[in-house]
DNA sequence: CCTTACACGTGAGTC
DNA sequence: TGACTCACGTGTAAG
């Protein structure tokens, strides 16, 4: 047991290092609680001291997984290690940011890889010839999918002008750029019920999802 | 001025909060240089202090920074600071590790996306099915390239039993499985030779390099 | 009351 | 020798 000579004890020979103490390390606990107003201060000094040594022990534990898991940070005082941490968290998420923005080109809608889910859409295209409608079909891809949609695309007024296609993982995204459907909306709605014909079609029965060249 | 009553002062009254302290707080500026051994400790304690004092402003500092640039960090102690860091750091981290990965399986060479070069490439399968080879094929799209590539393949022996396509900015990459080659070197030379003729075909002169859908 | 978190000054060690 | 970083125990205020 430790006797403690003053109110500032000049020092108390702690093992230096951490450690968790011993259950014993009991406060309160003196036989019939004699309770004098000196020994309870000191108890409650004793307590307080701990627990602070303890949450140093957290913050200090923090530290060291910190600088684990990032690069660079071992040999530095905690001021340099929380300095170089602000750094690359600003540049992980600079990266993160710049790489989601390489997948989109703004909207979600614009990514060019084809989503989880069947979506149609359609756009006009201004600023551009009159008369230019962005169509964008995104469904699993099938067999007589490409056939599906030059027929669809035959039944409306109008040409493709331009198509882009990707499929990847079973997916399928089309994008197709198409002039002269006319200038009423009529053309519109006819396009529309036609790709969402394309759509809906189910997966030919017996036939895997693979994609096959055509003959 | 503050009078240091004892080498051990019960309290010296700060402002409490940080603030920066006027430089005509001086350490060594006694006229004539008195220099007893008790005032040089207590001018020596005084400049301890004060540079333990900008160290831990210093700190805090950081930790401020820290909880700006990060989510959900206010009203955190220290230690949970460290602590969501060290999870948002890793989520970060896992974040950009799994968008790489996205883009590029494993190695450079099997990016799905299109790369700016012409390639060829062909590889054994083993581990799935007796003698199935994957054939990966970039170049530049054009209107008539997959023909090219199902004449190329009806040269040789074997048939494709699953092929991925993705054609995107006017770059198209090309992957095939076939099955049946043969088991000697043969089938492979010929199957790259002919895919070799696909690569290196010009694109056909007065067409644009936008891809068109087969009619 | 009790617990918790922080700022403080100080002793000790390192370069 | 300083100039520094850290751990320590304590005072103090908030919940």
């Amino acid at each position: 047991m430790l006797s403690i000579p003053s109110y500032y004890p000049k020092q108390i020979s702690f093992p230096k290092g951490q450690g968790v103490f011993p259950v014993n390390t009991i406060y309160s606990k003196s036989f019939f609680k004699p309770k004098s107003k000196a020994e309870t201060k000191v108890i409650a000094a004793k307590k307080h001291s701990d627990s602070e040594r303890r949450r140093r022990v957290r913050i200090n534990g923090q530290y060291a997984t910190l600088r684990t898991v990032l690069p660079n940070l071992i040999k530095m005082d905690k001021a340099s290690v929380l300095a170089e941490t602000v750094r690359q968290v600003r540049e992980l998420k600079k990266a993160v940011a710049e790489v989601e923005a390489a997948c989109r080109h703004g909207d979600s809608d614009e990514c060019v890889l084809p989503g989880g889910v069947d979506k149609l859409s359609l756009e006009q295209c201004d600023g551009e010839q009159e008369g230019l409608v962005k169509a964008t079909l995104s469904c699993d891809d099938r067999p007589g999918l490409i056939l599906d949609i030059t027929r669809a695309l035959s039944s409306v007024k109008g040409r493709v002008v331009r198509a882009e296609m990707v499929i990847v993982g079973g997916r399928s995204k089309n994008v197709l750029w198409i002039q002269g459907l006319g200038d009423g909306k009529e053309g519109m709605v006819a396009l529309r019920r036609a790709l969402k014909v394309v759509i809906d079609r189910p997966i030919f029965a017996g036939l895997s999802k693979r994609f096959y060249l055509p003959q």
